[in-house]
DNA sequence: CAAAGTTAATCAATCGATTGATTAATTAAC
DNA sequence: GTTAATTAATCAATCGATTGATTAACTTTG
């Protein structure tokens, strides 16, 4: 019971702080706010993560954890190259657009220069974990000559890159897109499955040889 | 003289603001800093600028000034969708390859949900516009039966999600493409002419009717 | 079983440091 | 000589972090 709510209350913090920090930055998200919205006395951060930064590498950790495996499996899959991508692509935007706070946590976290916290080098080898399984399928696509010889890594970027846009900058993306994907039944309902038909369609052709 | 000296030293600070922005965020960016970095007083940030924030929007309003123009040029040539379409691509590269602590700034600011700042508007709407004139060449070339009819407002949102991408995250950017793009004479040699080329092929395969 | 001992969880209060901003005094410019 | 530019000093507010005290829960002992 007493262990349960430990468990439960720290694991609550956790999940609070990946929205706080999403919507407002490291820097914009004060300890006093996160513990707070999460109706947590304020020493119980430091209690349970030793620091603001320790409760950053928890959120980050956590999710990066639930996420690990999918892309694996995928990649080991018998099947052709084109349908393995089409999932892992498929996947990948599922899971963004369910999780959107993390993701804006992820990218303004490789993007800053915050001098030497560990977070950052472990998010940066967690994407790039993530981009290599993309990447290789791609390769091996090329090499069967199921694909044409295209720029692999730019391949990669581009499909990561206009999922983070999207995503990221959903204020612009809804005047873009002409929807309001700050609604999340909008978001997962209208643009989720437009954004994955557009990078199967533009993947085809710029990857299948006609 | 001092009229002169005076201007240098306002405009010096918003440079020197742009990159310390850009490094580390804007909460994460102090005015004690922004001032050392641009040695000059304190003070003077708020004798000129009235705020930090009023300081940012003055870096925001420069660069965008500075940009303005170009894109409306090239979308009233008297050339192919094909050719405009190119010509817009290869320059909006060469802009975010050349001002990357700007375009680091335009994405966080319109990333954070920071509480009704101006800024975010002003930012919101200048990036829409630069889509817009990208989105109603793809929109001609269709029109035309010059492109195939994909999804434009998607095909836009790629392009500037994966120029954003490789440019914001250069940590991450170098290892997927194994070069140093902390390096400006890499970036600029190596990655600005790879970037344009391969959206160039992606562009091609994807729009131009086989 | 019950009293004593032990540990973990939680709290209000406060720490020194830093934040953005402002003041009053001084200097430079025309 | 008056206006504009610049400075050091200082402001209240807030930052992340820590303190000592208190509570609740479990363990040990007799």
């Amino acid at each position: 019971m007493a262990e349960k709510d430990k468990i439960d209350k720290k694991e609550h913090l956790v999940e609070v702080a990946e929205r706080v920090f999403g919507e407002l930055g490291y820097e914009g998200a004060s300890t006093r706010l996160l513990a707070q919205e999460a109706g947590v006395n304020m020493a119980m951060l430091n209690y349970y993560f030793g620091s603001k930064d320790g409760l950053l590498k928890a959120v980050v950790e956590r999710r990066i954890l639930l996420m690990r495996k999918g892309f694996e499996e995928i990649a080991q899959k018998d099947a052709s190259c084109w349908e393995k991508l089409d999932q892992v692509v498929q996947l990948y935007v599922s899971r963004v657009a369910t999780s959107k706070y993390f993701h804006k946590i992820l990218f303004r976290e490789i993007s800053v220069m915050r001098t030497g916290s560990e977070v950052t080098e472990f998010v940066i080898d967690h994407i790039y974990g993530n981009t290599l399984h993309v990447q290789q399928i791609i390769e091996e696509g090329i090499k069967k000559g199921e694909f044409r010889a295209v720029d692999v890594e730019m391949t990669v970027a581009s499909i990561f890159g206009t999922v983070n846009y999207l995503i990221n900058s959903r204020r612009l993306a809804s005047k873009m897109l002409k929807m309001d994907l700050l609604d999340d039944q909008v978001l997962q309902n209208d643009m989720k499955p437009r954004l994955q038909a557009y990078l199967q369609d533009s993947l085809k052709t710029h990857l299948l040889i006609k």
